[in-house]
DNA sequence: CATAGATCCTGTATGC
DNA sequence: TGCATACAGGATCTAT
């Protein structure tokens, strides 16, 4: 949704002015971003996973942004005062709406990085080449994800929220979509079977589908607060942040422990661990 | 190479 | 009231 935004905005247009506000805000970058952006055409817009990137017309190379978790990328005209967290504004040549990457927690950043064919004959930047489809992707493979998860000598909840196995998965639509499957993210992901392994992409599926009809991240929503929470999230969670509240299902308290630094909450009756 | 754990960052919530 | 601390998390970085 960000990106159909995007693309209505800024494809065919000129970059003529850069002004980086936050020096974390460019990342993996060397030397000035503004060089190697003004005077650039932007192609299009693309996506994959939480990176957006836009190809600039010609060079092989392409603006890449990823967002983290507060970050936005808005359109906004020239006169509109600053942002509390802009970080970064592009200018272009037509003095049209300006793009401004607006982030509170500077977890995302801007690059310029060259583009490399990639496996489907597409081409994506150096930077994204290692980042998974995401389970909702029409060249998301079923098979590949279902062999490469049960090959892994690892955690479930670990395995999920690594992108190079799977993208488009974060701490919340991980813990929901295992407490929907039965699972505990403990569990090794050599146990599952492969009934099991597709049956949680099912539940996966489920819940980003769900999270996006009712909002998700829109491009035209002008905050999405720092938990990341939208309509989705007060009414259907089940797990993630309901711990000491009885589990819908079976009625037993639902627990939360620490996992990769961050909390991962489950049902002790639904999910057991072995 | 694969896996595990630490780390970045700042607004908000909680405790004393 | 005010200060200190904990917490949130996507992805990378470092260590094993």
């Amino acid at each position: 949704m960000v990106r159909r935004g995007l693309d209505r905005w800024v494809t065919g247009r000129t970059v003529s002015g850069v002004d980086v506000l936050h020096a974390r805000a460019v990342r993996r970058h060397e030397g000035n971003i503004g060089v190697d952006l003004i005077g650039e055409e932007i192609r299009c817009v693309s996506r994959r996973g939480k990176y957006l990137w836009m190809p600039l017309n010609g060079t092989g190379t392409a603006l890449v942004a990823h967002l983290g978790m507060s970050g936005q990328l808005l359109m906004q005209p020239e006169d509109a005062p600053d942002e509390a967290h802009l970080r970064v504004r592009l200018r272009f040549a037509d003095d049209g709406p300006q793009l401004r990457f607006v982030d509170q927690r500077t977890f995302g950043g801007l690059m310029v990085t060259p583009l490399s064919d990639d496996d489907a004959g597409g081409h994506v930047p150096d930077i994204v080449g290692h980042i998974a489809r995401d389970p909702l992707d029409p060249d998301f493979d079923e098979q590949a994800f279902e062999a490469r998860l049960r090959a892994r000598d690892t955690e479930i909840k670990r395995a999920l929220l690594d992108q190079s196995l799977v993208s488009g998965i974060g701490n919340i639509y991980a813990d929901e979509s295992l407490w929907r499957a039965g699972l505990h993210g403990r569990r090794r992901t050599g146990s599952l079977d492969r009934a099991g392994v597709l049956d949680l992409l099912g539940h996966i599926r489920a819940v980003m589908t769900e999270a996006l009809a009712q909002g998700g991240t829109s491009f035209d929503s002008l905050y999405v607060n720092v938990n990341g929470e939208s309509g989705y999230f007060d009414r259907s969670l089940d797990a993630y942040g309901q711990e000491g509240e009885p589990c819908s299902r079976c009625g037993s308290i639902i627990v939360r422990e620490r996992f990769m630094n961050r909390s991962s909450a489950f049902c002790p009756r639904c999910q057991p661990i072995t």
